[in-house]
RNA sequence: GCGCCUGUAGCUCAGUAGGAUAGAGCAGCGGACUUCUAAUCCGCAGGUCGGGGGUUCGAAUCUUCCCAGGCGCGCCA
């Protein structure tokens, strides 16, 4: 509806420099906005102000001269006024509005979908977690918002990649089989050294005795039993990772290794692009790129001295290449805690000449928990946290997610444990789906009364003259923009405030009928029963597929 | 010290590309189930949008300074 008005406007503004009543000017920036305020009809633009300055007039005068030339042969408007300093009051027919509905229903699992998206390929890197032990719910926050993120993009038309990054190459997977065989050692002499910057969860013990079931780690030498703690301890983490993922519904579409990245020489290739280049210089013993030219506060090391290379590089050929790889965006979710590397693979990109936002970095900020009014403190160096995989069995996939959901990535967010398991009302993700359950069970219940749905809606949606029915037709309508938006902003949490605030207006409208049985949705008035059940299908529509983006269950029965 | 993020009701947070009278949930108080599901709804109360300046028709939103909190500033991974 917003996008039909937007191209009214636009046509009106032409319409009147070709009659001579505007000045031929550049269209400035406006926006189109459905008003807080009822009474401002519903939509509202800016455009007369935005106007003004060009057109050397005042708003309001320009405003009405825009009215006048109101070019609109689909008859949407029914009426446009001049308000307030200068804004264009829109109040939209009934008709119109009703067209929206029937266009819901029909469209039924695709209503919402678009192809804005369409022709660009989009690589999002999410979790990307070291397979050197299990996801904590830090994670779980990074999962939850990259697979709706992933969901809505593919719904909008883009095509979406999404990826994990498997960290197997360096220092910290060797850590963890230093790690592994010391509880293995420790077994038998519990005086056994365990390495100073080890991995203490409990988890390793378990690796330590799942490795040692398979293998004698006695016989073969500490070099090679190592090898085979950090080999076999990387395989059995990263399977948990992808069970854990898996049951918290979400899935990749690739996997990809930096130890892959080192055995095909790609890193050797980017490293020697970026050389010739001369974006790298040797400075006491170890080799440089200079991401000052670009933005950084200082330049990084690629190779140390002692040859190796640090993650530094890794991480500039991964990106380097995903750009190779042909993708026209790449969005990666990082925890806040590596927000200082963002200029610095920014400048590495930008030194290949790859524009700053071909790379979108969110960073998605601390989860702290709370369990009896207490925050449980996460430390994975001394091994105690709780894992994503605790949470879930404890909590529930859908209470996770939709709590995960409910703040903005860059926001800290408090998840407390005692809220989020509580099957009653103060737990958040029951609101959305009781208003999916409630519809579902007033189709039982008019199902039980004989009453069936026709298979065209148009004529009897007329029935629908009840101020929260034309207001829930026109929340609806929002639907698709929202996730435009979203797919814009990069902003998920808005569609689970979106969904709650559809369910509060339909849980409204629902307790209409208990005070005044006319209000009811199955009344003894057929063809009122029936459109009004058009209403709330097309309501279970929107919740069904809003929660299913959002990787939530709409169940049936609650 | 430098950089990034945050600061909105008692608490947890929204605030749609700068728009008109700043919202929700929880907590508090008072109401609504012989009824299509009360996991719901209605009402009351609750605010110098951390503070000061600036930009303009208009600022919670942009800018600058200050205050408070979180995080980051390795030839660690």
């Amino acid at each position: 509806m917003k996008e039909k008005l937007n191209a009214l406007l636009i046509a009106s503004v032409d319409n009147c420099f070709n009659q001579g009543a505007l000045k031929k000017t550049a269209l400035p920036e406006f926006v189109i906005e459905i008003p807080n305020n009822p009474e401002h009809g519903h939509f509202a633009t800016n455009l007369p102000m935005a106007f003004a300055s060009s057109q050397k007039r005042p708003p309001r005068e320009i405003a009405s001269i825009i009215i006048k030339g109101l070019v609109d042969p689909e008859g949407l408007v029914e009426k446009a006024e001049v308000a307030g300093p200068g804004f264009i009051n829109f109040r939209i027919r009934d008709e119109q509005w009703l067209q929206g509905l029937s266009q819901t229903i029909n469209l039924d699992g695709d209503y919402g979908r678009s192809m804005v998206g369409k022709g660009q390929n989009v690589l999002v890197e999410f979790v990307s977690a070291n397979p050197t032990g299990p996801l904590h719910v830090g994670h779980g926050r990074g999962a939850a918002l990259g697979d709706t993120l992933c969901r809505i993009l593919a719904f909008c038309g883009y095509d979406v990649l999404r990826e994990f990054y498997i960290n197997d190459a360096g220092q910290q997977l060797r850590m963890l089989g230093e790690s592994v065989y010391s509880r293995f050692k420790q077994m038998d002499d519990p005086s056994f050294p365990f390495p100073e910057k080890g991995y203490h969860g409990d988890y390793v013990m378990e690796v330590a005795r799942k490795v040692s079931d398979k293998h004698d780690l006695n016989i073969i030498g500490r070099e090679e039993a190592i090898r085979l703690c950090a080999e076999s301890g990387k395989d059995i983490m990263f399977e948990e990772i992808r069970e854990t993922l898996k049951s918290f519904g979400v899935s990749f579409d690739n996997w990809y290794s930096e130890k892959d990245l080192f055995n095909s020489g790609i890193l050797d290739r980017t490293l020697d692009t970026l050389r010739e280049e001369g974006r790298l210089y040797e400075h006491e013993g170890a080799e440089w790129i200079r991401t000052t030219d670009f933005g950084d506060d200082k330049d990084r090391v690629i190779r140390k001295n002692d040859g190796n290379f640090t993650y530094f590089a890794s991480d500039i050929s991964y990106h380097l290449e995903k750009h190779k790889r042909g993708f026209s965006r790449a969005i990666n979710l990082w925890g806040a805690d590596h927000h200082g590397y963002v200029p610095r693979i920014k400048a590495a990109l930008l030194a290949r000449g790859i524009p700053e936002n071909w790379l979108s970095i969110l960073l998605i900020q601390l989860v702290k928990l709370w369990k009896a009014g207490q925050e449980m403190k996460m430390s994975k160096r001394a091994g105690s946290f709780v894992t994503l995989r605790e949470l879930i069995d404890e909590v529930g996939v859908d209470a996770v997610r939709f709590v995960f959901l409910t703040k903005n990535h860059d926001s800290p967010l408090d998840f407390d444990m005692d809220i989020v398991k509580k099957q009653d009302s103060e737990n958040p993700v029951y609101y959305v789906q009781y208003a999916h359950a409630r519809i579902c069970s007033i189709f039982r219940k008019a199902e039980e009364d004989g009453i069936f749905l026709p298979e065209k809606s148009d004529a009897i949606l007329r029935r629908l003259v009840l101020d929260q029915e034309k207001a829930l037709i026109r929340t609806m309508a929002v639907f698709p923009s929202l996730l435009v938006d979203i797919a814009r902003s990069l902003e998920s949490h808005r569609l689970t405030y979106y969904l709650t605030d559809l369910a509060a207006s339909f849980h409204r409208y629902f307790n209409l009928g208990t005070k005044n049985p006319e209000y009811r949705v199955v009344t003894q008035d057929i063809e009122l029963s029936q459109a009004r059940l058009f209403l709330v299908k097309a309501i279970r529509i929107v919740i069904a597929n809003g929660l299913g983006l959002m990787g939530v269950s709409a169940p049936q029965k609650m």
